[in-house]
DNA sequence: TTATATTAGTTAGATAACTAACTATAATGG
DNA sequence: CCATTATAGTTAGTTATCTAACTAATATAA
């Protein structure tokens, strides 16, 4: 490749990656409504896989995104019972999120409800496929990642 | 891979797909800022290098948006002078947009401000390997939007 | 030990997308 | 022909994100 097609394949990469989220995120969410949307999901499906407690601050950059936005969503989380928000008494500027029952039982009806798209992804697409790209599009995330914290001065 | 480990590998693939378009999203914005966004930049260049006129709805299928998305975006780009918009003869009901002098202008400052971002990541990363997954992320565009089609009733 | 800087979280306001509902025009079929 | 349906585009209102600016608490360092 010379650099121009170099550039130009890296722009059409982007452009599908971006179509591709949000055909599928537009999906999700329709499934996942009306009790949740997807970023919601996303945190209590969180808290069942990767660990059952965390901060605000912690679930923002875990999904790379602002504290704003995800005080936004703990506080619908919170309104709906899926989450408790309790302060920390080792750090008071801190809080401490957990799911709750009902919360694991929103996660797990979101899970069924999803279901039913990886199962017509199974059948239409080529599986084996999709997991031969994934690490390409790791490398990829997480090189933006550190370029991003790089450029913004080592937030 | 047994089913349960294909639809978790499906739900993470989707999951750095979506982080994957925030973060280059958000540096492109960056680039192109103050005078374009992402989406109004993808207009002008659709003129360039898709077709040099075409109509609010065809655009909107085109980047996969609604029609009202794309009134708003046009809007912006005819207040900007970087298009014009002119009721077609033959169909009263469609109008003719088209890029203006001044777009073009604004198109190529938005090529050479993005020409770096491009440089940056065929200096960090394996060209060769993204080129690779493209075909593999094209077919999934592709079935998910014939998908959408055929849930949505074949609009 | 006290002033300064950093971190955690929230509030306020802006923006860009969406859906629902509308007007106007054109195409279709009894 | 005329009534119905479909298409093109806009308007109005909602939503989820963002940035900037703020308060409160903790850490650092002169």
């Amino acid at each position: 490749m010379t650099p121009a097609e170099s550039s130009s394949m890296i722009f059409t990469l982007f452009n599908e990656i971006g179509i591709i989220n949000q055909l599928s995120t537009s999906r999700f969410a329709k499934v996942l409504a009306p009790d949740l949307n997807p970023s919601e999901f996303g945190v209590l499906n969180h808290f069942i896989r990767v660990r059952d407690r965390s901060s605000p601050s912690r679930l923002a950059k875990a999904f790379q995104m602002t504290k704003p936005s995800m005080t936004a969503i703990l506080a619908k989380l919170e309104r709906k019972g899926y989450v408790e928000i309790v302060g920390s008494a080792e750090d008071r500027r801190k809080k401490i999120v957990s799911i709750t029952k009902n919360g694991r039982e929103a996660r797990q009806r979101g899970v069924d409800a999803m279901a039913p798209l990886a199962e017509i992804l199974m059948a239409g697409q080529d599986v084996e496929a999709l997991a031969k790209i994934l690490p390409t599009l790791q490398a990829l995330r997480e090189f933006l990642d550190a370029e991003r914290n790089a450029v913004d001065g080592l937030s």
